[in-house]
DNA sequence: CTTACATGTGTACATCGTCCACATACAGCC
DNA sequence: GGCTGTATGTGGACGATGTACACATGTAAG
């Protein structure tokens, strides 16, 4: 359908082959390049190698278009959490699950920092509780960045390293401190730090959210 | 300079008077319509009565508009925290820190339910560190949102609620918490959630910062 | 009073989202 | 194989936006 190396390059056949998925991922590399405002339909069908109105036949309007980013930018966080994750070395259960739980919060705020772009665009308009889950916006495991959050905790009951009385909503009270660092430094008023203050304030807000659960 | 009742009316003279302040004004009132991205020029200049153009000579493009929107949006955070503030029922030296402590957040979390699009205006394309504390974002207490948190914890450590040691860095933890939660109320997965409920996580984030720091 | 400067106007252009009518390719039926 | 319907891409158009450039008009300074 498509000659050259590259998918979006030229095109010798009338239709286009996938262009839902070329749109959105033109869309996810405008979303690096500048963010969630970035991601504007004609560019993307550019990217695509076609006409502007092309993108209504697979997208309502932009913020359907910008909707689908957003999921597989989610998806991109998933695994940065999970690269993290994997990295750790077992050594006894306990100490595991707590690891592996400091492991959302620092996959979470070091994809931020890498893909400051895509990570606001992961989060900007989207989704009640319900679609947080949806299988689009997870990564290679399966699960969504908040459904790692989510089971790293039930984890960590189970080693009884949080009592089972605060479990619940602690999920909210970790995201928004995770959360919260990451958008002062992205556009907030942290965003000039030089890069070993950002790892020591990773380090402690990880603190802060482990002791205070 | 106008005529009839409100600013936004007719004007007589070729002059407008005080058009910056009127700009900011608009932008303001679309800030709190719907957000940042409704801060536009050419409405913005439509409700000043005058032609789009004549805002280039007070602001070099949208960006700077916004960025004197931005500081007036955060003025009214810092006045949301110092009414937060001044309700507090004075008792002893060390609860009264306690409790103008936890006021900055309740203020600030309050005035982002009650104002999302102000709320993420104020916060949103602003600022390094410097300008965090420049006296257009103040409040009536002359004090920015950032310097009222600053000065609550300096407080918190007079009265030895916060160990000094634990007192660099600490406003940037309490401010990613508090800032983190706001976030994920506004746009975030927790939109659609009961106000009561909105009103147990804030308690509860804010216990997690007093008890994490 | 004249002149210079500050401020608002008018016209114009590029870009964006999106609507409508039209063209083309593929899929299934005969 | 040829015909037809539907999915998909094209082309042109409209209104909205940011903003540049030239012009008009008040106000102030000499």
């Amino acid at each position: 359908m498509t000659t050259g190396t590259g998918e979006s390059t030229v095109r010798t056949s009338y239709r286009h082959g996938d262009l839902r998925r070329a749109l959105i991922e033109a869309g996810v590399d405008l979303a690096r390049e500048g963010g969630p405002a970035a991601v504007v339909v004609r560019e993307a069908t550019r990217r695509a190698g076609v006409t502007p109105n092309a993108a209504y036949r697979h997208f309502a309007d932009r913020q359907a278009l910008l909707d689908a980013v957003c999921s597989s930018c989610q998806a991109l966080v998933a695994q940065a959490i999970e690269a993290d994750q994997a990295a750790i070395a077992p050594t006894d259960v306990v100490e595991d699950a707590r690891l592996r739980f400091r492991a959302v919060g620092t996959g979470y705020l070091r994809f931020a920092l890498e893909e400051p772009g895509q990570f606001q665009t992961a989060f900007s308009a989207s989704s009640d509780m319900d679609s947080a889950t949806t299988s689009a916006r997870a990564g290679n495991s399966g699960l969504t960045p908040f459904q790692l959050l989510t089971r790293a905790l039930d984890d960590l009951v189970t080693v009884r390293l949080l009592p089972p009385e605060r479990r619940p909503t602690a999920e909210f009270l970790a995201w928004s401190a995770v959360h919260g660092l990451a958008e002062l430094f992205i556009d907030g008023p942290l965003r000039a730090l030089p890069a070993p203050v950002k790892q020591t304030l990773i380090v402690r807000v990880i603190d802060m959210v482990e002791k205070g659960l």
